[in-house]
DNA sequence: CGTCAGTCAACTGTTGACAATCGGCAACCG
DNA sequence: CGGTTGCCGATTGTCAACAGTTGACTGACG
């Protein structure tokens, strides 16, 4: 890869040298497209990318097959990859699978939860407050991001986890963009306080139906206006992956 | 690819021969996968594909990283690729996944399902009344997956759809193995009954419950004694891909 | 006899070239 | 003037060769 990219946006992972091309490739548009600097819809060129990160085309190619995989681009078989994007439909399914995945990991993380584990969770819900209070939206959705993760990691269910973090791949660009989103950020705090004290009084159904509410509001929002994901320039309903 | 492959396995899809070589090989080596004709552990040589599909190396590594990324083959960097094994946890954790998304799948599909997709459902289920009496297990187990996954497809949620469809996929080899769950071929007809009537009643609540009862019992045992997932020669933990 | 270093074969990672296909453009025909 | 057909550029699909690494085998040394 270039060396121009390397020094600039790897330098975290400078020690580990080990990773194949492939790899770097697709921790590279990965990164990318989560970051939004590539935004739905782009197209990917083969030869581009390839003079761009100074690679051969293989390495992209399996790359691209693997985000591909992974929901985050879409191959027309002999049109090329765009970056996908999520319908408003298809969002709302997202997060109906996310409360879903959400409800599961904290009825599971609830039993088995260690103290750091919990402290961090307060910590992130301390954090939080003060987003909310500074108006930091930014910061808010990572925290908030990062509190949700925690339960999942809780969990200890790493099946549960991929799925999870597969899901939040796909929805978590649109997220931030949500403008109803933005407006239950006040919310937030609060139903996470609820969420809390329902985990450390170690009652899983409690818990469990304070989370879903909590998913669920900003979901049925969206299903009644619909402003989260772009326009959605009517995207082909089949691509070669199921 | 080989053209006596092609006439020999691929005949059903003569009529679309538009694929690409790495689909094909994808779909080849997932079926084969999929039908434990290639079994857990085994080690997936590039050359010797390569010989044996008559193709050459870049579509046979594309697809061998597709079925990474699906969970059907673990890639380790520089040591090649095998066929996925799933240990007692992951099976357990499998199940855990397995459960939350079919109850949400249900209590989505209560309120919208169709005649014919109910029609489906019930003639799935004289079905599997007919293989239980006749003890033909493998039958069954097609028929009773076909039941879940028709209970999948009535929820009209695509991406539940596709996480299902990752999951089974991933179970769906270890599933007909399991003697604990042979065991509980016996009570299937009744709870699926149960669960048909509440479908039909229109109770969203009733149905789940009964499913994640229905779903959750093979589970416990399997936790148990552990029988399901053959012995895992302790698999590695960390994969390249999250 | 056990251990360690060095060599070697086999395999994967990567590359550049070749071939096939698709979409757009322009010329031709009705 | 509108529609169709054939050509052309661009891009993807595929291949075969090269290069680097890994793990195992062999042989020597303690």
């Amino acid at each position: 890869m270039a060396t121009s990219e390397t020094d600039e946006r790897s330098t975290k992972s400078l020690g580990v040298r080990n990773k194949t091309l492939r790899e770097q490739v697709f921790d590279h548009l990965r990164e990318e497209i989560l970051s939004n600097r590539l935004t739905p819809g782009q197209e990917l060129n083969e030869l581009a990318l390839s003079a761009e990160l100074e690679v051969s085309r293989g390495p992209i190619r399996e790359a691209l097959g693997r985000l591909a995989s992974e929901g985050l681009v879409k191959v027309t078989p002999r049109r090329g990859a765009v970056v996908a994007e999520l319908t408003d439909e298809e969002f709302v399914e997202a997060y109906q699978v996310r409360e879903a995945l959400e409800t599961l990991a904290i009825r599971l993380a609830v039993p088995r939860i260690e103290a750091d584990e919990l402290a961090r969770l307060r910590e992130l819900h301390e954090e939080m407050n003060e987003f909310v209070a500074n108006d930091d939206t930014t910061e808010f959705f990572d925290a908030n991001s990062a509190f949700h993760q925690q339960i999942v990691d809780a969990s200890r269910n790493a099946k549960l986890g991929e799925h999870y973090r597969l899901l939040m791949a796909q929805m978590g660009r649109y997220l931030p963009r949500s403008l109803t989103l933005r407006g239950t950020i006040g919310s937030s705090p609060t139903e996470h306080a609820a969420i809390l004290a329902a985990v450390e009084a170690g009652d899983p159904d409690e818990a469990a139906r304070l989370l879903a509410n909590h998913i669920e509001i900003p979901q049925r929002i969206e299903a009644g206006e619909g402003d989260a994901p772009q326009p959605a320039l009517t995207a082909a309903e089949e691509s070669e992956e199921q």
